[in-house]
Formats: structure tokens, C-alpha cells, sequence
DNA sequence: TAACAGTATGTAATAATATAACATTTACAA
DNA sequence: TTGTAAATGTTATATTATTACATACTGTTA
């Protein structure tokens, strides 16, 4: 049973566009697009940003700074995430691996400590930019 | 047959300290602690962390924002890293399995993509802070 | 309904992280 | 010694993110 969240009116704003630009914006970039609806500051692009990952309704490409749309209907909350990065042309998109994230999910070495989440970025190039 | 990197002053200046550390020092941080040693301009030190990652000497913590001494031997290029990061005490550890680093070198999907680099993030609770 | 708690919003200022541009110097091999 | 790559120094600026404070909305319960 899981908590259905009812997006905010600035949530739904950025989530929209996030979800419709197909790949990572990066924040100052998404308060470009929506001054036009109202949202003037970076604060209320941020605060939006913080809900939606921890909604699950987006993810943080940490090394690249950006927020993209989940592409995995079934994560709900982002406590698992795995993305391929293209190196050349910034393509972004979410491994979704039943085999990997289960890999994962139950790792575990010697250290004692008990992991909760984990985020997973691999970098290459894509089909496209290999055959250039 | 590897390439030996000799450290230029700046370089070896930053790495010692990072290294003396123990675990992730942030950018500004590192500036502070050594512009009694001269380094006077971030720059200077984003352009000795810069190669210090690219040969493989310290390894950036992309979720932190911070730079953290290869604890691995083997790990002469930072192409393929794992950290433990307890979300609690914030203390960072690089984990080196090899089924592990295995499992993600050789790992690939139907994407048609060649991974090349992964970088990997575990978080959760460390011994200490979970008995707490 | 009224009171309350939790969530969301608005606004200004500022902090923290990182890079651009340009001039100069050093290391080192051909 | 001369060419070249790497490293340094310096100033300014760009980019990413948070603090602080005031206000408003949403839903629950007395
Ligand atoms: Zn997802
Ligand atoms: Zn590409
Ligand atoms: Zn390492
Ligand atoms: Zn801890």
C-alpha cells in the first residue's frame, strides 16, 4: 500500500517540465523556463526539487548536478537508483535491472554497517556517439 | 606496466592534506588549510583536485561535494568507485570487493552502451551511529 | 466553527561550489 | 636551445544551494 502524493502547485509546475524536457535540467534552468508561471526564486525551484526526490517523482544525477524524471514506474521512493551517463553527448537515462538493483539492494560486506540506499552512475558513450 | 605520477607542489601539498585527513575534505576547506602554504585562489586547488582525480590519487564523493584519498592500492584510475557513507556521522569509506567491482565492470544492458567508468554510492547507518 | 498542526509559498539576502580568461613560469625531452 | 606540455598565479565571475523570516494554504479534530 503505498502514499499517493498530491502534487503542489509549484511541484507540479517544475515536475511537468522536467518530465516533459525527456532528460536532467539543472535547476537554474528549470527557474528560466518557470518565471513565466510565477516562480521567481531559486528557493521555491529548490524546495520543489527536494519534495519530488523525496517523492520519488525524480532523481538527482549527482555528478552532473541535474534532476530527471523517474523512468521507473515502479520507484516510488528513491532509495535505489541507477543511471548511464553518455559522456559526449550528456544522454541521461535510469537503468532499470531487476538483477542489478536486487545485486544491490542485498549487498552487504564487513564493515557492520547496514545500507539503506544507494545511487549508481555509470558513464560511456551511447550508441550514437560510438559510431562517430 | 604503470605510469608513476610525480606530484607537483600544489598537487602534493593538497594530497597530503586530504590525506592526512582521513576521510572527505571539501573544496574550500582545503583552500583554507593551506593558504598559509601559499595556495591562495580556489583555482589553484580545483586544478590540483582536478588531476589528483584524474590519476587516480583521490576520488570525488559526488553526493558530498567532497574529495576523499584513494583507500585502495589498486585503484590507479578512478574508473571504477564504491563508497559506504554513513548518513549519520557523514564518515566515508571506500569499499573494495571484488566481486563487487566485478560485477559493475562487467555489467551491461540492452542500451547498446559500452560503460566505461561507474561510480558508486552506498548510504545507510555505520556501526556507531546505528547503536546509538 | 475554531483552533491547531503541518505543509507550502513568497521574498531578499547570502553562502558555497566551481570556472573563465589571461599572463607567466617550470619541467623536460628532442 | 628550443619547442612543448604541464603547472602556477591572479582577478573576476558564473553556477549551485541555503538561511532567515513572514505569510498563506490544507486538512484534522475539539
Ligand atoms: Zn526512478
Ligand atoms: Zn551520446
Ligand atoms: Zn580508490
Ligand atoms: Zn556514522
Amino acid at each position: 500500500m503505498q502514499k499517493i502524493h498530491n502534487l503542489s502547485k509549484n511541484q507540479k509546475i517544475i515536475f511537468d517540465l522536467i518530465d516533459k524536457s525527456g532528460g536532467p535540467m539543472k535547476a537554474y534552468s528549470i527557474l528560466f523556463n518557470v518565471q513565466k508561471k510565477g516562480i521567481k526564486a531559486p528557493l521555491q525551484v529548490y524546495r520543489a526539487l527536494d519534495k519530488l526526490v523525496e517523492i520519488g517523482k525524480i532523481h538527482k544525477i549527482e555528478s552532473r548536478n541535474a534532476f530527471i524524471a523517474c523512468q521507473n514506474s515502479s520507484c516510488q521512493v528513491s532509495k535505489a537508483t541507477a543511471f548511464s551517463i553518455c559522456e559526449s553527448c550528456e544522454n541521461v537515462s535510469e537503468i532499470s535491472n531487476s538483477k542489478l538493483s536486487k545485486y544491490l539492494s542485498n549487498f552487504s560486506d564487513n564493515s557492520g554497517m547496514k545500507y539503506s540506499k544507494y545511487n549508481l552512475e555509470f558513464f560511456g558513450l551511447c550508441k550514437k556517439c560510438k559510431s562517430k
